[in-house]
DNA sequence: AATACGTACAACCGCCCTCAG
DNA sequence: TCTGAGGGCGGTTGTACGTAT
């Protein structure tokens, strides 16, 4: 059964704003605030424009601190490594960017970002000419019958992360990525994916890539090698999950925040990865051992930031087995982490 | 100069989730 | 417990602008 619109479509002014709009919301905006009903607010400013369209052109371009276009390397590095972890929660990725939007982080990685680290289909498909047939380029033709997922189930999303993992791989001076370090991919992940591009014709409909049993190891240097971060029970079931992490050279403090849907909440709920709370950052060279829990980690370390990404299929506690994406972010006084997990019902895909 | 093609980005569509009643 | 309105989100489209032929 359908829902009802939530305006009246004929009566109701589409495409781009006109400046005097723009202005007409942005004053009422500031005057009055939302009043957490965007489907009220066009009558009440007498704007000829449905609710979601107002709040739209306001979270995209009229609120403040709003940033547009000029994307520094980090900001690209850390929306590349949430990429790969979390894939195409842009929401989740704008939440690590001051100032950007999901929309433009979308938006420039479908038409920028992406051809950047990738380059074009040609190359890729040449690339994987050596072991594959070539099908590619398909895809578009695809979207009628399958616009999210490939014929063997890998959706074109996790299919696309997998391609640029495998790709981060082999470029080890990537211009772009200064200083990055990907986990390689499990011989046998690897061999999904190449099934993935081969196999047409699969009716396989549930594939799922395990995770390795053991953590990548990998030679980047870390200057927090040996530290302990100390990470206090948090909410992992919330919708979004944000913590911080504090630490200085011999005494740990930490700050924990949890955010539920905008709300901050510092309630119990540990889970079984993070055993003793504590997240030990062992001497894996760049790898991170968390409770003993099975788990992957990639980082990036430009010296004075280091990104991480990571996933586990430990992501559990109370039987229950949490599908949501979360991320968390620590500052100490000589580095910073920004890092997302992701939870086992989503690590297959990886 | 005209046209075709490519790119960037604002905006829309429609599905899903939450929560109040 | 159920229902539906509103908000959030990702995917997609429309269009202006730039570049190549």
């Amino acid at each position: 059964m359908g829902r009802a619109p939530c305006c009246d479509k004929a009566n109701v002014k589409k495409g781009p704003w006109s400046p005097e709009e723009d202005a007409k919301l942005k004053s009422y905006i500031d005057q009055y605030g939302t009043g957490g009903n965007w489907i009220a607010l066009p009558q009440k400013i007498g704007l000829k424009r449905c609710g979601k369209s107002c709040r739209l052109r306001w979270l995209n371009y009229l609120r403040p601190n709003i940033k547009h276009g000029g994307f520094s390397e980090e900001e690209d590095n850390i929306i590349c490594s949430l990429y790969i972890s979390i894939g195409s929660r842009w929401s989740i990725i704008a939440a690590q960017l001051p100032g950007r939007t999901d929309n433009d982080i979308k938006n420039y990685w479908n038409t920028r970002l992406k051809k950047k680290l990738l380059g074009r289909r040609k190359q890729q498909q040449a690339a994987a000419a050596a072991t594959t047939v070539e099908h590619d380029h398909h895809h578009h033709q695809d979207h009628q019958q399958s616009p999210t997922s490939t014929s063997n189930g890998l959706s074109n999303s996790a299919l696309e992360r997998l391609q640029l993992h495998m790709k981060l791989q082999t470029l080890n001076q990537n211009p772009l990525l200064h200083n990055m370090l990907w986990p390689k991919l499990h011989p046998f992940q690897e061999k999904l994916l190449l099934q993935a591009m081969n196999d047409e014709n699969s009716n396989n409909n549930i594939m799922q890539l395990p995770l390795l049993p053991q953590p990548i190891m990998m030679e980047s240097p870390l200057s927090n090698i040996g530290k302990e971060i100390m990470i206090n029970p948090t909410n992992i079931a919330s919708e979004t999950m944000a913590m911080t992490a504090t630490t200085s050279s011999n005494t740990t403090t930490t700050t924990t925040t949890t955010t539920t849907n905008g709300i901050l909440d510092h309630s119990n709920c540990s889970p079984s990865m993070m055993n003793n709370n504590n997240i030990n950052v062992s001497s894996y060279g760049g790898a991170f051992q968390l409770g003993g829990g099975d788990f992957m980690m990639g980082n990036l370390d430009n010296g004075t930031t280091s990104s991480l990404v990571w996933w586990s299929n430990e992501f559990e506690t109370n039987d229950v087995n949490y599908d949501r994406s979360g991320s968390f972010s620590s500052s100490s006084n000589d580095s910073s982490w920004d890092c997302a997990l992701r939870s086992s019902d989503d690590a297959g895909l990886f």
